[in-house]
This record gives C-alpha cells, structure tokens and sequence, in this order.
DNA sequence: AGCACGCCGACT
DNA sequence: GTCGGCGTGCTC
C-alpha cells in the first residue's frame, strides 16, 4: 500500500504536522500520479482541505502503515505542482525544526508567487479558487510569407497594410500587438485583412511582465574582465573550496570597491561550466537594474530575478521561468533561496553581515544558515562577501577549517580610502553651539559646495528607544550586568535594562559630571532636512539654488523613487544628499567629495548587543562612499562618543583591533558568538494575561532545562520587549542561552510543538535573533 | 481553522 | 419536549 504525507495549507497549530492520505497505485482518486510538491485536494473531517505533499511512502503490509489503515482517506485530487522536491521537503522540515516554526509556512517558500488554488466558502460550500495571479498572454503578429511576396501581392492603395508588412519584415518577422500598433498607428484592422490574405498569422505568446529589462535578443555578452592580484587569489581560493564539492565557505573579505563582484561573476562562470547553477542574493536595497544588468550583462537572458519590490505577475513569471529550466543564474533577496532551481552548486551571499538576511517573521530563518545547509547537503560551495564581515563570520573562520578567507584590502581604481575625523559633539555643545551640524561639518560642507562638488549626509535613524544622553560628557546610563544602554520610559520616569529587567530612577544629573544637561534622544530625517536648508541657505559659497535630496523610507517608498533620487543628485554639479541608512550602500558616485555622519551614537545606544558592530559597519561603508573618483574624498563622523571602540576603530580603518575587543566583550556577558540565542516573544491584548502567560512559560521552562540540560544553558527572566506596545499588543520577551557548540533548537522544539496555544496572548520563539527589541 | 458533539437555559 | 447558546476536541 502506498500514503502520501500531505502538509495541509492551514496555519493553525493544531494542524501542523503532516497527514497520511491512501493512494491507489500511486494515483489521487482522479486518476492523476500524485508525487512530492503537489498541491493536492484531500477530505479533512467533513470538509475539504488544500494541502501539499511532502512524501510518497510503501508499506509492505498494512501493518508496517504508522497511521491506522481504517482512519486512511484517499487523496481527492492533484490541483497543481510539483513545486518542489524531496530536497525542499527535507529543507522545509530542516527549517520548522530549526526555527521552531509552523512546517505549513515553512513549505509555502516554496511555493509559486501569487499562490497556490485555494478554498473558499460560498453558498453551496466550499469552492475551489483559482490564485489571484497566474499566466498573461498577449497578441503577436506573425509574417507567414517573405516580405517581398506579400508587398507585391497587396494593392497600391492598401497603404496601412503594407505599412505594417514593412514594419514585421524590419522586426524580424514578429511584433507583439502594443509595439505594432506603436510603430503604424491602428493595426488591428489591416492585421485582419492581411490575415485573411493568409499572409500574416495573429497569434497568442505568453508575455513575460517585466522583461522590459532583459537583453535584447542576440546581444552580445560582456567578456570576463582581466582580475587584479587580490581578485585571482580571491577566485583561486574558491575554486579550491568547489573543488572540495563538501559545503565549504569562502569569505570575500573586500573593502568597497575592491571588485567583488567581478569575482563572484568569473566564479559564477566556472560553476556554470560545469553544469551546475548559481543563486545570488543581494541585499533588497541594492537590487537595482543596475545590479541585475551586470549579470545579464555576463550571462545573458539565463539569469533571473527575484525580489519583493516586484510585482506579483513579474515575481511569478520568473518563477515558471526558473522551474521550466531557462534560468542558470537566479539574483536575488533571501526568498531566491527556495526559488525552483535545479542542481545549485554556488550560492553567493553578497553584504553578508546585511539584517536582511534574517526573516522578521515566521520561519524566522537566517539566509546564510539556510544556504550552509543547502550546499553542504548538495556539496555546493557557499561564498560570503562583505567589506565588513560579520563578528560570528570572522570568529567561525578562526575555528572551522572548511572556513577560507579570501582577502581583497586594495581598491581597484588603486586610490586609497579616505580620512575620518571624528568630532566630539560634547565639545561642540560645550563650546555653546546648540546646532545639530557642528563647526567642523559646517565648513567641509561649504568647502565642497564652493569647489562644485557633491556631499552626502548620513542620519543613523535607527535610534527609536529613547536614551539618556549627557550633553556634557557623553555620558550614557547603561546596565551594570548587561553593558547595554538603559531605555527611558516615559511613565514613572524610569530606566529600564530591557535584557536582564533592571530598573532604575532617572538620575537628575549626570551620574559622570554632574551635568544637569541630560536629554533624552532621538530625531527624525525632516526636521534635519529643514535645519539643512536653513544652514545651506545662509551659506555664502551655497544659498538657495544647492538642491538638497532626501532619501529615507518616506520618500523611497514608490517604485522607481530610489533610483530617479539617486539619478537627480548625480545630475547636479553639487548637491547634497540627506538620508538614512539606505545610502550607506549601492551609491557610487566620482564627484563625492564628502561624507558626514551626523549622530553616529543614536545605533550605538541602542539596548542591543550588536549595536557597536552595527555603527563600525555603517561608518565604514559610508565612508566608501567618498573619494572614488579623482577628487580627494574627506568623512566627518559627529559623535557624542569618540572615544568608543566602534567609532575610534572606524575611523583609523582598525578592524581586527575593534573585533578582537568585541569578541571580549561578547564572551564576558554571554552573547553570540560564544551562545546560541533565543528569543520568545510573547504578545496580546492584556497586560496581566501576557506577564502572566511568560512568568507560566518560564516556570515551565525552568524545570524543562533544569532536568534536560543543567546549568550550562542561560534562562533570563521574563521581561518587557523595548518596543513594549506594538500595534496595540503588549510585549515581552524570554531570553534563552546555550552553549556555542550546542544545538538550542531540539529542546524548544520538543516543549513548543507539545504546548497547546494559550488564547490569553501568542508566543513565537525567535532562534538565533538579530536583535532583542 | 472550522466543524461536529455535547450539555444546560428559554421558547413554539 | 425541542431549539440553540458556545465550551471542548478532533481532523489522516
């Protein structure tokens, strides 16, 4: 007898484990074959379900069948697939274990953009629905004869007709109907009277939405570029890795502009020339046509694309497109990772340390981790790439020996990388100036626009929490356990350590100096870009007419906005650019000839862990931005903290000497990379119902890893998120810690999948977290 | 999730 | 006597 194991399309806890349908030869109840990545009908109680199968299992008596062969219901009928195979069965599962999370979820990655058919409940019960986006057609006009034939075959007088033959002989024999119609006006009509002549044949091709941005056909491909020094060693080391066809990892540990890519697109072509294909992912802030057409430009049509700033049609077209075998090369966010691509045996992971590698919602899953469990089972390669590495990077390279690093310090134009100057805001306002712009920017700034050149402004929004910030000395409150900054909460005017629940009063003046000029922080990109203008406006050497350019969430969020900003400044002479961190990455520009940091502490302050090495990174890759062409390129970094690790080691480029002192600090207080983390997040309507839902869930998880574990694992208390009302629910959080080498997931996974779902509030455990907020 | 089954109050 | 309230439990 045979079962299908079938992953119903319902996310509800209650359902989430797979369910045993009878098969009839191997056959749905329709007759149709049914095998792993089916979408599927199956009866459910006194219902119908849609569901996805995940296995196709024998069973040489009835006996040997896990599921009582009497409680078996058949499989009703296959509505659409494979979309995946036993591989991406085996991935989903990897990621429901691993992340704790709903295998339903995990499965849907999987699936086509746009859905999958799905039921829905009308009158006479439940109905099926096709998804909402499918396949679009369009019209083409086809030359069925030799041009010369059908010109001499028409009348003098049929003026159109022979407009539109000349048109489709020049195009090559076809045009779809919009460019047709473009090129002679109304064609619809001669296309019928030349159609009924049977010299030309309308008919329907599927379009492809957005192939707008493709090559055109027949057009050459880019040769390989010659490689620098750094850059062979940089492909040497790879094919090394390949050759060891075991999952091993190259670290492209390249400054900006030291020609990364090039490498990926020559490891890319080894790769292909072997057989195999290759995924890219790329930050979604970078993923501009720019991006995408230097891949095009090296592999031609083969390569896809895939990412959210897409619509649905085009996301799905590219999807048929990859499964039906066109594409060898698949650029994208992290959901590429799960498009259907056969036989991959590179994935490149470009900006590895990005955030965007980590799903914010279930499966909360890390991309890098994922493509390490896929190359490894499919004895792929992995490439890291990043100027700035993240910390666990740099420390698994230190201990893993299938870890390599391939190291590429030296720009390729050969100009060094310019100067940071820090300045000292503390000074500043010590000095009486209240400006958020100091003395020393104020001048760079006026300098530059004097000599017509461009300046970019870097506002670190990511600064939501609210801190105490002494305007004297620096000084920020901050946990006596935890060495995070302490969080100001309106209410009862308190400090609170949103890791460990420490509490404290405000203090009335500064702890350090004795200053009464303790604020709270925190500033948004508008009232920056007025105090700009006003600045600029008053400028001698600037005045009204220097065009100031904002760039942040708000004025990004329309298709296309990004890069018609990006496309103003770089038509101006001189600008300047104000934005957050989005700028930070993609924008190369010669005529920069400065790059300021207005508030480099309002990151660093956050009550997060990865805090420093989030403002090292941004510093550093900020500064990228300037002097990249022929102009000498100048960085000012405005800081209330100069003396702190990550703004003194940006600015003197000291990377390893910033590292090795995190790592420290890392290993005293017990964060990653020496623990494995997680976060349990618990959430809903009621204060009182969510304290008491986490005080219940950590009593339970006490005694869980008491007797399973021992003192080796780290159970914190239940406390408030730093967020602590999202979206009208309240929030806390539970952090657990284990040790590097062990594996945090299978104890969690055992005590959620058993725990019945409390309707007082939602849990959702949150491995290995990117942040704690 | 969604639907049976089931055990108590107010209605034709 | 029965209609219907929503609390509990199950769905291969």
């Amino acid at each position: 007898m045979q079962t299908a194991s079938v992953i119903l399309d319902i996310p509800t806890q209650a359902l989430d484990s797979p369910y045993a349908y009878g098969l009839a030869d191997g056959c749905a109840a329709d007759g149709e074959p049914v095998s792993v990545g089916n979408a599927v009908l199956v009866p459910l109680g006194s219902r119908k379900a849609v569901g996805f199968v995940i296995a196709v299992d024998r069973w040489e008596t009835e006996a040997a069948c896990p599921v009582d062969p009497r409680k078996l219901k058949g499989v009703t009928r296959v509505l659409a697939g494979p979309f995946f195979d036993e591989e991406g069965a085996a991935c989903a599962q990897f990621l429901a274990d691993r992340y704790i999370a709903p295998l339903s979820a995990c499965v849907r990655l999987f699936t086509p953009p746009g859905g999958v058919p799905h039921l829905v409940n009308g009158p006479r019960g439940q109905r099926l629905e096709a998804p909402a986006v499918g396949e679009v057609e369009e019209r083409w006009a086809v030359l069925t004869a030799p041009a010369e034939e059908a010109l001499e075959q028409l009348s003098k007088t049929a003026v159109k007709q022979r407009q539109v033959v000349e048109a489709l002989a020049a195009a090559g024999g076809s045009l779809n109907m919009g460019q047709l119609n473009q090129q002679v006006g109304s064609a619809s009509a001669p296309c019928k009277a030349l159609a009924d002549r049977g010299l030309v044949a309308v008919e329907a091709r599927r379009r492809m939405r957005g192939a707008a941005e493709a090559l055109p056909e027949g057009a050459s491909v880019q040769e390989p570029l010659p490689l620098l020094p750094d850059q062979q060693n940089a492909l040497k080391v790879i094919n090394e890795a390949r050759a060891a066809r075991d999952g091993s990892v190259v670290v492209l540990d390249g400054v900006t502009g030291s020609g990364k890519t090039e490498v990926y697109l020559q490891a890319i072509s080894a790769v292909l020339a072997e057989g195999r294909t290759a995924i890219v992912l790329v930050p979604e802030i970078s993923l501009t046509p720019q991006t995408v057409g230097r891949f095009r430009a090296r592999f031609g049509n083969r390569v896809a694309v895939m990412h959210s700033r897409m619509s649905a049609g085009e996301r799905f077209d590219q999807w048929q497109f990859i499964q039906s075998g066109g594409a060898d090369v698949v650029v994208g966010a992290r959901s590429a990772l799960f498009a259907p691509l056969a036989n991959v045996g590179l994935v490149v992971i470009d900006e590895e340390h990005e955030s965007t590698y980590k799903q914010e919602s279930q499966p909360r899953y890390r991309a890098v981790d994922v493509a390490l469990w896929m190359m490894e089972r499919a004895g792929g390669t992995v490439v890291l790439g990043s100027a700035t590495p993240s910390i666990e990077t740099l420390e698994r390279l230190g201990r893993d020996g299938r870890w390599r690093r391939a190291a590429m310090p030296h720009r390729t134009n050969g100009k060094p990388l310019p100067p940071i100057e820090v300045v000292d805001m503390a000074r500043e306002f010590s000095a009486g100036s209240r400006s958020m712009f100091s003395g020393a920017l104020t001048c760079a700034l006026a300098d530059t626009l004097a000599a017509g050149r461009k300046a970019v402004l870097l506002l670190n929004q990511r600064g939501f929490a609210k801190f105490l910030l002494c305007r004297d000395c620096g000084f920020v409150p901050s946990c006596p356990s935890c060495a995070t900054s302490l969080t100001y909460h309106e209410d009862g005017a308190k400090l609170v350590c949103h890791h460990c629940g420490y509490s404290a009063p405000v203090p009335p003046k500064c702890p350090e100096c004795g200053s009464p000029y303790l604020k709270k922080f925190g500033a948004g990109t508008q009232r920056v870009e007025a105090d700009l203008r006003a600045l600029l406006d008053a400028m001698p050497e600037a005045g009204p007419e220097v065009p100031i350019i904002r760039m942040d969430a708000d004025t990004t969020r329309f298709k296309g906005a990004h890069e018609r900003l990006l496309q103003a400044f770089g038509a101006q002479p001189r600008a300047v650019l104000l934005g957050t961190q989005m700028i930070a990455k993609g924008l190369d520009f010669d005529d920069v000839a400065l790059v300021g940091v207005i508030n480099a502490d309002t990151q660093l302050n956050l009550p997060d862990f990865r805090a420093a090495e989030r403002t090292f990174n941004l510093i550093e890759q900020v500064a990228g931005r300037a002097g990249r062409g022929d102009v000498p390129g100048q960085v000012l970094v405005q800081t209330y903290e100069p003396s702190s690790a990550a703004i003194m080691g940006a600015a003197r480029y000291a990377r390893d000497w910033f590292v090795a002192g995190e790592l420290q600090k890392r290993r005293l207080f017990s964060y990653p990379p020496y623990v494995r983390m997680a976060n349990i997040l618990i959430w809903g309507p009621s204060l009182d119902d969510v304290k008491d839902v986490a005080a219940q869930l950590h009593r339970q998880l006490e005694v869980l890893i008491r007797d399973q574990v021992g003192d080796s694992w780290q159970l914190l208390a239940p406390v408030p998120c730093v967020l602590e009302r999202l979206r009208g629910a309240w929030r806390w959080h539970i952090v657990v810690k284990c040790p590097q080498g062990s594996d945090i997931s299978p104890l969690l996974l055992g005590f959620f999948r058993q725990r019945k779902a409390d309707k007082r509030a939602n849990v959702a455990v949150d491995i290995d977290p990117l942040d704690l907020l």
